[in-house]
RNA sequence: GCCGGGAUGGCGGAACUGGUAGACGCGCCGGAUUCAAAAUCCGGUUUCCGAAAGGAAGUGGGGGUUCGAUUCCCCCUCCCGGCACCA
């Protein structure tokens, strides 16, 4: 009787071996290709949770397999650890969030190596050390002396109860999360990193990068959202200032019917301060949260102000209107409407009975009713006096003309990114590194007084950071003037940790400086992989801060990962696995139950890794039943004694059709894994080789030995995935050299090479028949073949034959 | 609201460059084994008509291009991700 199949037999001896020779742990080898192999790190949050066991297997399937392929590959593993849930953990529990972070690295990082990861563990990497965010303390000062960091007024949700700023997420409905209260915008001084000044490099680059996926590429470039326009300034009546605005349709112009101003707008102020209503219109305006998608979709409301706009070619006045679809954040809080030409001012004007007038017609000579619908294409000028008839892109050009001529404004190009806001009221992150003194303004500190550290022992209560009641860490002296002086309390977006943190991973041990040599080396990452989600704001961030970097001549490498491969979330029933909604699944009692390697196999092939995958208990078992068929056909067949050398000249026919089989599979599996990355397709290929070797009944020397080659290729193309059997069953297969040193097979052509091909026989596009055929059959025989069949001939006698369509190799398409 | 993505049997999915729709797995049905059950093994499984051979329909909905469309184009519905302080 065999060994019946013991996952955690198995997998602890497999997991003992790479401990003992160390495995994965690499260091710098300029004769050897590198590959750095990376996923996004994660935020410690207590356990692992499935998403995160997802993530990890693509990305390991992916390091395993190009370590076959002979490459020196570098995996690394570490933690995203500043963050808001371990504030809110430390408000729950009363645990500094400190403690409570770094017991969650420990759990996690167990669970890690259960799953049999191939990390190079030397090289954790934990934000939340001071020898980790010293270093971008360091850049924020480095950019600062650039003018790369400014420090400006900004909204942040503002929770009047708690007296405390809200993230986005703690604002349910435009109420505080835990106050109930409903949330203000409020502006506040914040530092801001000047990501615009990268903005075209960041847009033009995109088109240099064929290894990351079309749409996160579109979604970036719409983000940056570049864009030509003119900048025009209208006179305001009673004002000594000019209101400036941006458009992209200067052709537009002459259809301005009214302008409309941010509630924050010093011209809405104004207007209030004679009249009540329009204070008490502004003051409704900033109640409600910061986000976007929530000032998008809430209904547009407006007041008109009394005040008139001067319209700058016609003298004519335009009414001014406070709007709160308009933002104080974006361009310069001010906008000029063209009801007749743009949906959001049309739809306003219809509602406030503003004016609407035509100046653009389609260029085709249809005419429209502007007051039944609105017209947004680009077409003929109308009703524009001078401009009439100009098409809309030659009045783009005589309009920005005019404006040059008469320095009333002009072409510009304008971006829908906005610089970086880095400021957090909150505790648990790194300290921005500045001191604010009455004398010397704010200054950054120097570099040998780097790390500003944050202290790890502090009372938690989440009303406000705890460092503002810390006179310890705030009272200090002025670095410049040495004169008393207060520190920044306020903390890095964690967004900052996870922006270089794939570039420390290559010299983490170095105290000297932030990169070095090493760096040189690994950088680019090679194959990154992560959520979605992160498409655009981590991965923005990041290119950024790999040109920041590249700035400072810390390394020559301008974009920082060169494959990327989004991965889709792990839902049951539908919906994203989550605590709120209890429909999650623990990774370890699964592993308990079936081990990691079936775990593993489940993931990779469920779904295709960019797709959502839909949790199914059936399916983990079904992985499990497929790992005891392969130990069971490996092992009964090693139970068999050795096997003679294949010959492959002397194969009969069943023989030659196993052997082809498993070659075709390698090109397959070969495809699948190293170019489509399309893992469920590589499972199921596999799977399908098993199977016809299972189905293969031959014992005889040349049997047994094809049959060895069959069960050695599934074991060495399945090891990436089920990296731990595959370990066991190498050895099985007689094997005294370990798997993990092994090169992915190739394919022999000659095993792949067939005599006769079975094509489909289309009539009028519907399949009618198979017919075999000689592989080098030319089209006129393939063509008599196809007619000649019976069930062909049924829908083909008595008809015109129109036209035949051979695609050589597949089918016959006969149209009658 | 804006940007990006998705929808294929009872279920997860496959079909890669416009060329056999449903690979592989789950579930289910039937059989073998068993005192019995579990486990395992063998066979079947898109729907409808038919004993079968075979035929018809069929990839979210509507239209189009093509000898041929899950694949390309236009319009629509629903679902998911992101929207700058969740990570």
């Amino acid at each position: 009787m065999s060994t019946p199949y013991q996952p955690e037999i198995v997998e602890k001896a497999a997991q003992e071996h790479w401990a003992d020779v160390r495995s994965f742990e690499v260091s710098e080898d300029p004769d050897k290709e590198k590959f750095y192999c990376l996923t996004m790190f994660p935020y410690p949050s207590g356990k692992l949770h499935m998403g995160h066991v997802r993530v990890f297997t693509i990305s390991d399937v992916i390091a395993r397999y190009q370590r076959m392929q002979g490459k020196h590959v570098l995996q690394p593993m570490g933690w995203d650890a500043f963050g808001m849930p371990a504030e809110n953990a430390a408000i729950q529990r009363g645990i500094p969030p400190a403690q409570w972070t770094y017991k969650n690295i420990d759990d996690m990082r167990g669970q890690l190596k259960r799953l049999g990861y191939a990390y190079d563990w030397t090289r954790e990497v934990t934000t939340c050390r001071p020898e980790y965010y010293r270093w971008e303390q360091w850049l924020f000062t480095r950019m600062f002396k650039k003018g790369l960091v400014y420090r400006k007024n900004a909204v942040v949700n503002w929770d009047p109860v708690d007296q405390t700023v809200l993230a986005n997420e703690q604002v349910i409905d435009g109420r505080g999360w835990r106050s109930d209260a409903l949330v203000e915008r409020r502006e506040i001084p914040q530092w801001f990193m000047k990501i615009t000044a990268y903005a075209d490099e960041l847009l033009s680059e995109l088109d240099a990068m064929p290894g990351w996926p079309e749409s996160v590429k579109t979604m970036q470039r719409n983000w940056i959202g570049r864009s030509e326009g003119v900048e025009l300034s209208f006179d305001v009546a009673g004002e000594g200032e000019p209101l400036t605005v941006y458009t992209t349709r200067p052709d537009t112009l002459m259809g301005v019917t009214y302008m409309a101003v941010a509630a924050e707008h010093p011209l809405a102020a104004r207007a209030a301060r004679d009249n009540p209503r329009i204070a008490d219109f502004i003051k409704e305006c900033t109640t409600t949260d910061a986000a976007e998608a929530t000032l998008e979709t809430m209904e547009k409301k407006g007041m008109a102000l009394g005040i008139s706009a001067i319209h700058p070619l016609t003298g004519e006045e335009v009414p001014l209107w406070v709007a709160n679809f308009v933002l104080m954040s974006y361009g310069t809080g001010a906008v000029m409407a063209v009801p007749g030409h743009d949906e959001r001012d049309w739809e306003f004007a219809r509602k406030h009975a503003i004016p609407i007038k035509q100046v653009i017609a389609p260029a085709d000579g249809t005419t429209i009713d502007i007051d039944e619908a609105v017209f947004t294409d680009k077409g003929v000028l109308v009703n524009s006096g001078e401009f009439d008839g100009l098409s809309s892109d030659e009045a783009f050009n005589a309009i920005a003309d005019r404006f040059e001529q008469t320095g009333r404004g002009g072409r510009t190009v304008n971006y829908r990114l906005r610089d970086w806001g880095v400021s957090r009221q909150r505790y648990w992150g790194a300290p921005i590194p500045i001191i604010y003194c009455d004398d010397c303004d704010a200054v950054p500190v120097p570099e040998d007084q780097l790390p500003v550290v944050l202290p790890e022992n502090v009372e938690f209560t989440g009303v406000g950071s705890p460092l503002r009641d810390m006179p310890a860490f705030f009272e200090v002296a002025c670095p410049r003037c040495g004169k008393p002086a207060r520190r920044e309390t306020d903390t890095f977006d964690t967004f900052v940790e996870s922006s270089w943190y794939f570039a420390r991973y290559a010299c983490p041990d170095n105290s000297d400086s932030m990169l070095d040599e090493r760096a040189r080396y690994w950088t680019p990452v090679d194959q990154y992989t992560g959520g979605v989600e992160h498409a655009i704001l981590h991965l923005l961030y990041s290119r950024f801060f790999q040109r920041v970097m590249r700035d400072e001549g810390l390394t020559d490498v301008s974009e920082p990962f060169t494959n990327l491969l989004t991965q889709g979330m792990v839902l049951k029933d539908g919906a994203k696995m989550s605590k709120a909604k209890g429909n999650t699944v623990d990774p370890q009692e699964l592993i308990g139950k079936y081990g990691a390697d079936t775990v593993r196999l489940f993931m990779m092939f469920a779904a295709p890794p960019e797709q959502a995958l839909e949790w199914s208990d059936d399916g983990v078992q079904g992985s499990y039943r497929f790992l005891k068929r392969f130990w069971n056909a490996v092992v009964e067949h090693a139970d068999r004694g050795p096997v003679q050398p294949l010959d492959p000249d002397r194969l009969d026919e069943s023989q030659q059709e196993l052997r082809r089989k498993t070659h075709l599979t390698i090109a397959k599996i070969s495809d699948d894994i190293g170019r489509r990355s399309s893992f469920n397709t590589a499972v199921a290929a596999a799977m399908e080789l098993l199977n016809a070797i299972n189905k293969f009944d031959d014992d005889s020397a040349a049997g047994r030995a094809v049959k060895h080659e069959a069960l050695e290729s599934v074991v060495l193309m399945l090891s990436p995935i089920v990296p731990h059997i595959c370990h066991a069953l190498w050895h099985e297969l007689g094997h005294r050299t370990p798997l993990i040193d092994q090169r992915w097979p190739d394919t022999d052509a000659a095993a792949l090479a067939v005599d006769m091909i079975e094509m489909v026989v289309q009539v009028n596009g519907k399949l009618r028949a198979r017919v075999s055929v000689p592989a080098d059959a030319d089209n006129d025989t393939v063509q008599q073949l196809a007619i000649a069949d019976d069930n062909v001939k049924r829908f083909v006698d008595g008809k015109d034959i129109r036209k035949v369509i051979v695609v050589p190799g597949r089918l016959v398409n006969i149209v009658v």
